[in-house]
Order: structure tokens, then sequence, then C-alpha cells
DNA sequence: CGGCTAGTTTAGAGCCATTCTAATCTATTG
DNA sequence: CAATAGATTAGAATGGCTCTAAACTAGCCG
């Protein structure tokens, strides 16, 4: 029985994704959840990565992120042109960009309601609605 | 009286800007502005430049397009990394996107409701909503 | 265990949208 | 028309991301 911790460990999470638990992924694996809910870029991770000793190319970060969005454990979420977020948070929610820190800040889905949405056009289906909140330092 | 149409001309417009009317300027604004709202790239205004014989080059587009989002005239929309999109509606609107196209499609500010907006973090103050439907072709 | 192989990682090159630089040009003013 | 601040430009540079092709390794089989 899987508790509501869905994944103890890493090994578990991309055996669950199909994916070989290489020393890279498995390390990549708990950077991103080992902590909650995170927004980091591949440079961020990379970063994180080496500074953990453990050797990983930014390709292999670019490689491991997309196959674990692919796997649904991330989401993309993009706020500005020329550079990505992965969102280790792939509940329904939306998110405040605070620009000049680059930081997103998570809004839970149901605190948040977006009406009346007219229908999508005519072949078209809805795929997800994103809602991204622009926030500056507030005028003294 | 300056009437419901804000600039009868891409002269005025550009003045109103405090823009030096310059053959580029003027030919750009013609293109943006004289053919209702429109969704377009730097690299899709410079070709239609280039195709109505205005010599112009990409720098200049860019220039131009940052000069005219400075002066409320544009505004820029970020649906993908890597390339945005520059809006000639400047009300409040949100969008469609055809993620297989890369069209996006205007929905009246209006026609959708963002209700129960939590408080903005400490210290900030919202600056802006944006409203992403991604939509697919319907699976049939 | 020792190979075999499909899958993985990697350095480095390549790509592409955008920005920068510094030289040339031009709109504006007097 | 001369002077000059502002605009344009070609081409180089930048930066995030992807590709390539060679080296590695996890998992399997004997
Ligand atoms: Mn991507
Ligand atoms: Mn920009
Ligand atoms: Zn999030
Ligand atoms: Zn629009």
């Amino acid at each position: 029985m899987s508790g509501s911790r869905p994944f103890a460990n890493a090994l578990e999470l991309l055996r669950g994704a199909s994916l070989r638990p290489t020393r890279q992924r498995l390390a990549l694996a708990r950077l991103l959840f080992d902590k909650g809910d995170r927004h980091v870029t591949a440079e961020q991770l990379h970063g994180e990565a080496v500074a953990a000793a453990v050797p990983v190319s930014l390709a292999t970060v670019y490689n491991t992120l997309h196959q674990f969005i692919g796997a649904g454990l991330l989401r993309e979420v993009v706020v500005n042109p020329g550079r990505s977020y992965f969102d280790t948070n792939v509940s329904d929610h939306h998110h405040f960009f605070i620009e000049e820190s680059g930081k997103l800040v998570d809004i839970p889905g149901d605190h948040i309601a977006v009406a009346n949405v007219p229908a999508p056009p005519a072949g078209t289906a809805i795929r997800r609605v994103d809602v991204i909140i622009r926030v500056e330092r507030e005028p003294v």
C-alpha cells in the first residue's frame, strides 16, 4: 500500500518512470524532490549537482529534466523569453512571478478561479490553463 | 477632438511617443497598426518589411518594438521559451495559444474572470495578470 | 563471475533568438 | 546649410538550449 508519500526514494521514482537509476538521475531526482516544491532552472540544478560533488553535464541535466516532464514528475513554466523553469509541483496550480528576483511562488489551484472561459477556437481543445500574476516590489 | 481612432496615421503615433518619424519606424508602425490587432514575432515583422521593400535591419526591428512597448503601443506576450510575441492589442485581455501553429487568439478581458486571487507576496504589488489557455488540435 | 548490448552520459560543436558594438547615416534645429 | 543628437546598421557576441558521435555503464545472460 503506497501511503501519502508517493515515492519513498529516488530509486522507486525512477523505476516508476521506467528510467534506469543512474548515478546522475538519482542525484538529480534527490535534489529536485527531497526538499518539497521547487521551481528551478536547468542551470541552477546543474550548479547544485556540481556543488554536491555529483559530476553531471548540463546536457544530462536537460535530458533528465525532459524525461521527468515526460513521466509527469515535472512541468515546465514559461514566464520569460529565453529561460525555462522546471516545477516539481505537478498538481493544478498557478504562479506569482516576481520579476526582480526571478522567483516563482505557487498559488494553489483551488485558491483561484478562472471563470467564463470562452469556447476554444474551432477544432481545438483546452490542454492547460496557466495564470501568471506578475508582481513588482511594492512602491513605497 | 481626438475621435475613437486614436492615431489617424503613423506620423501622429510616433510624435505622441516622442520618437523621430524615420522611414523605418513609420513603415513598421504602419505594418503593425494598420491592420487591426496582431500578434507578431520580430522575425515575422522584419520579413513583412523586407517584402514591402522597406529596407530595415533586424536590430532596428527589435529596437523599434521595444520602444513601442516603452510607449505603451505594444505589449510582449511570452508563451514559449526562446521567442517573444508582440501584441498590438494593449487593452486588458488574455490569450488562447495554439501550440501546433504558434498562433495567439485574443480573449477579451471582460469575457474571462480571474477570481479569488490571493494577496501577492509581502512587499510586492500586482503589475499584470496573464492568462494563457493552451489548446491543441482536437482529437477526432 | 565476464561478456554483450541497449541505454546513458558527455565534451564540444552547433543553433537560434536576441543584444551589443562601433561605425555610418539622418532628422531636426538654428 | 552646418552642427549634432539621435537612429540605423552589419556583423560580432551572447546565452539558453540541442545535437553529435564517441565513451561509458546498467542490466542481462551464459
Ligand atoms: Mn523544453
Ligand atoms: Mn524584450
Ligand atoms: Zn509551481
Ligand atoms: Zn492579444
